[in-house]
DNA sequence: ATCGATCGTTCCGTATATCAGAACGGGCGC
DNA sequence: GCGCCCGTTCTGATATACGGAACGATCGAT
C-alpha cells in the first residue's frame, strides 16, 4: 500500500495531463512512454475515459485526443470563477492603454495559472494563452502572488522550489529574490525581465477581495524592445490602476487595504 | 468482468461530471449518494482526484469543487477547436444587429455543446454558458446540426433518442421532427420556438467546413414576446449571413455548397 | 446550553478488478 | 514486398479497490 490513493484514478489523470503540452493528439504507445505504464493499460484507461467522453479517439488516426465533456467541465469551473467576469472590460482597456498583451493569473501550488487574457493587436506579440501555468519566481504575476502571501508560506515555497534558470536573468539565489519581493511590496508592483524567455519582459500589479487579501495578478507583456520604449512609470501606473479597477469589482473598498503582506 | 472498462476510472469519471450541474461544491456523502458508491470509496476517490488538482477541497466547508487542472484541460481543448477563434467577431456583430445573446454550438452525442457565445445586452436575456449541453430535437441548433446529417444517421437519431416533451411544444412524433428537418434544409435555417423552455424562441443556421459539412451551428436566441417583434425573415437573414461568415473563416467557399445534407 | 443529525474521515477484511507481457493484424514507409 | 510500429486483444497471478462500521467535529433546532 503506497498511499491512501487511487492507483488506477491517479493514472487517468497523469495521462490527462499528458495533454497539457498542448500537443493535440497523442497514441497509445506514445503515451505509455511517457506514463511509463504497459501499452495494453493505457489502452484500457483509454477506453474507459473515452467512454466517458472525457477522451476521443480519432478514426481516422487512430490517436486520441481530450474530448468535449472535457471542454465542458472546464466552462464549470471558468463558471465559478469571479475573476473574468471582473477582470473582461478592465483586460479590454488595459490592452488598448499599452497596445500589450495582458492577462490575469491566479496561484495554483507553486505556479501562476493565467485565467483570463487579451491579446496584443501588434504582429510581433505575446502569445498567452488561458490556462497556461507558468512558475512563480520568474514572472511578474507570480512575483506579486508570492510577495503578498504571508511571511511563512513564502518562506516555505522558497525552501520547497528550487529557482531553477529558465534563461541567464532568472533570478536563482533565494534572497536575492527575497530581497525583490520587499520591493514589490513596497512599490505596489513587480516586473520580470528576460527571467523566463529571453526576448520577455512584464509587468504586474496585485488584485485584491473584498478583504483586502492579493487573489489574483494583472499584468502586461510585451517583447522587450518595445517594453523599453515605454517609461516604466507609464506602464505600472497603469497595470496598477488595472489591478485596482478590478479589485473594485471583486468588491474590495480602497481604504481597506492592508499593510503589507496577505 | 462487465466490460472492458475500468470501472475504478469510469467512477472517478462520475464524479467528476457529477458537477456538470453547474452546482460550484458538492460533498462526500451527497456524491455517495448521486452515484450509488459507498461513502469511503468517494472519500478515496475525491482525495486521489485532489491530489491530482483535478478537484479541490475547501478548507471552510469540508465540501469539494473542481479544481484548477480541469480549468486548463478545458482550456487546452478550447485551443485545439477552430471555431472561438472563427466566430469570435462574428458572433459579437451579430449581437449588434439583433440585440440578443447568439451562441455557436457543435454535435456531441445526441446532444448539443455550446462552445462559444455573447450575451444580449438586455436585462431580461437568455444565459447561454460556454460549456452548456442541450438536446439536440428541441433546439434550433440541433435542429439545423440533425437536419444536414446523413440520412442513416438522422435515422439512427430518431430510433435511438425517445424525444422526450420538455414543454407542452416539443415535437415528440418522429415523423413531424423528420418533415421539419427537411424543411429546415430547403431554407436553409432553423427554429424552436417553446420547445426547450416556455418564453425562449431560437433561430439558428449552419457553419461549414471546407469540404461543405455542417459541423456547427450559429443561433441567435431571445425571450419570445422581443423575438416576435422583429420580422423572422429578417433575423434569419442576419443568422444565415452569420453562419456563411464563419464557415468563410474556416475556409470554406461558396460555390463548394452541397445540395442537400452532411 | 444540549441533543441529534449529518458531515468528512479512518480502519479493515474480503473479493474482485487491475496489471504487464506476449501475441495478433493492419498500415505505412523504405 | 519487407520490416517496423501502430492500436488492439487475451490471459493468469497478484495487488488493489470496495463498502460497512466506527470516530470526532460541526451545525441547527429545541
Amino acid at each position: 500500500m503506497t498511499d491512501a490513493t487511487l492507483s488506477t484514478v491517479r493514472n487517468a489523470a497523469r495521462l490527462l495531463k499528458a495533454f497539457l503540452t498542448r500537443e493535440e493528439e497523442l497514441g497509445v504507445s506514445e503515451l505509455a512512454r511517457r506514463l511509463d505504464l504497459g501499452k495494453s493499460t493505457v489502452h484500457r484507461l483509454l477506453t474507459t475515459l473515452t467512454a466517458e467522453g472525457l477522451v476521443q479517439q480519432d478514426p481516422r488516426t487512430g490517436g486520441y485526443r481530450l474530448g468535449i465533456v472535457m471542454f465542458e467541465l472546464g466552462e464549470a469551473v471558468r463558471g465559478h470563477m469571479d475573476l473574468p467576469a471582473a477582470a473582461g472590460s478592465v483586460l479590454a482597456h488595459l490592452r488598448e492603454q499599452t497596445g500589450e498583451s495582458s492577462q490575469v493569473g491566479v496561484a495554483d501550488g507553486d505556479d501562476v495559472v493565467y485565467v483570463d487574457r487579451t491579446e496584443s493587436s501588434h504582429s510581433l506579440r505575446l502569445f498567452t494563452e488561458a490556462g497556461r501555468r507558468v512558475p512563480m519566481y520568474c514572472t511578474s504575476s507570480g512575483k506579486v502572488l508570492l510577495a503578498y502571501r504571508p511571511e511563512p508560506q513564502r518562506r516555505a515555497f522558497l525552501d520547497r522550489v528550487p529557482l531553477r534558470p529558465l534563461t541567464p536573468h532568472t533570478i536563482t539565489d533565494p534572497g536575492r529574490l527575497l530581497a525583490e519581493l520587499a520591493a514589490v511590496r513596497t512599490r505596489g508592483w513587480a516586473e520580470a525581465v528576460n527571467e523566463r524567455e529571453i526576448g520577455v519582459a512584464s509587468l504586474a500589479a496585485p488584485i485584491r477581495d473584498p478583504a483586502g487579501s492579493v487573489v489574483a495578478a494583472i499584468s502586461v507583456g510585451a517583447p522587450i524592445t518595445r517594453y523599453r520604449s515605454v517609461p516604466r512609470r507609464r506602464m505600472a501606473q497603469a497595470v496598477v490602476e488595472a489591478g485596482e479597477a478590478v479589485s473594485r469589482r471583486l468588491g474590495w473598498a480602497p481604504e481597506s487595504t492592508p499593510t503589507k503582506e496577505s
